[in-house]
DNA sequence: TCAACTACTCATGAACTGTTGAAATGTTCA
DNA sequence: TGAACATTTCAACAGTTCATGAGTAGTTGA
C-alpha cells in the first residue's frame, strides 16, 4: 500500500466525529447503516454527516451502496486492515514492542512502561 | 486508552513529514537521533522539525532526550503499539479481517478482494 | 568572556478543515 | 403529477495547520 493511501486514511480517522462513525459501522458488518439511521445514532446533522461520510469514502475506509431512497455505508474492513498492516509492517518495521498489541488478549489499555 | 490520545496520535502520524520522521527514528530504536541529524536525513529547516517533533511529543509518540548540546529523539515504542492496538482491539472489536494485518507475513500489500 | 554550534520560539500568511443552514437532487407512493 | 422523504451540494464563516525566516536561548571550548 502506498504511504500516500495510508495518509489519507489516517487523516479521515483522526476526526472524533468520524471515528464514532467507524466504530458504529463496524459493528454492523457488510450490510452497514443508512446515512439517516447513522445521524440519528450519533446525533450529527445530514450535511455534517455527508461530509464526514464523504471523507471516509474517499479515504477508501467506507463503501456507499444505493437501497432505494436510502445509502447504507459499511466499512471497508479489508482496507482499515491494510492500513493497520502499513504502520505496523511498514512503518514500524514489524517492531516487536510494537507488534506487541497484535498479542491474544492485548488492547490499548496494555500498561505504561 | 482514551479515544482523545489516539485522536491526538492519529493526527500526529497523519502528516508526510511526521511519518517520514517516525520510520527514521524506530530504526535507531532507543538511542534515537538527534535533532540536527534528523533534519539533515529528512532535508527539511530546523523550525520545521521542531514543529513536527513537538507535535509528536505531544502526542506523545517521541521522546526527547538532552546530551550536551545535541537534544536525541526516539519514537515511544509502546505508545505506537497501544495506538495501533486501540484500533484493532477497541475501535474494530478484534474484527477478523482487520486482524488479518497481524498475521505472520501479513503486510500492507495485502491484496484487494 | 566570546565565538561557534545546536536547538527552540515566535510572527506571519497561505492553505486546509469542519460547521451551519438553505437549496438542490433523487426516490417513492398516493 | 405532486407531496413526502432521504441524501447531497453549496456558500459563508471560524478555526486550525503548516512552511518560512528572523530572532532567542543553552552549551561548549578556546
Amino acid at each position: 500500500m502506498e504511504q500516500s493511501r495510508v495518509l489519507a486514511a489516517l487523516s479521515a480517522l483522526a476526526n472524533e466525529t468520524r471515528l464514532e462513525l467507524v466504530r458504529a459501522l463496524i459493528g454492523r458488518g457488510p450490510a452497514g447503516m443508512s446515512a439517516g439511521d447513522i445521524a440519528g445514532t450519533l446525533g450529527i446533522s445530514a450535511s455534517r454527516l455527508s461530509f464526514h461520510l464523504q471523507q471516509l469514502e474517499m479515504a477508501g475506509l467506507v463503501t456507499g451502496r444505493r437501497e432505494s431512497r436510502h445509502v447504507f455505508y459499511a466499512v471497508d474492513t479489508a482496507q482499515v486492515g491494510r492500513v493497520i498492516g502499513y504502520l505496523l509492517n511498514d512503518c514500524c518495521r514489524s517492531h516487536p514492542e510494537v507488534s506487541a498489541c497484535c498479542a491474544p488478549g492485548a488492547s490499548s489499555r496494555a500498561k505504561a512502561p
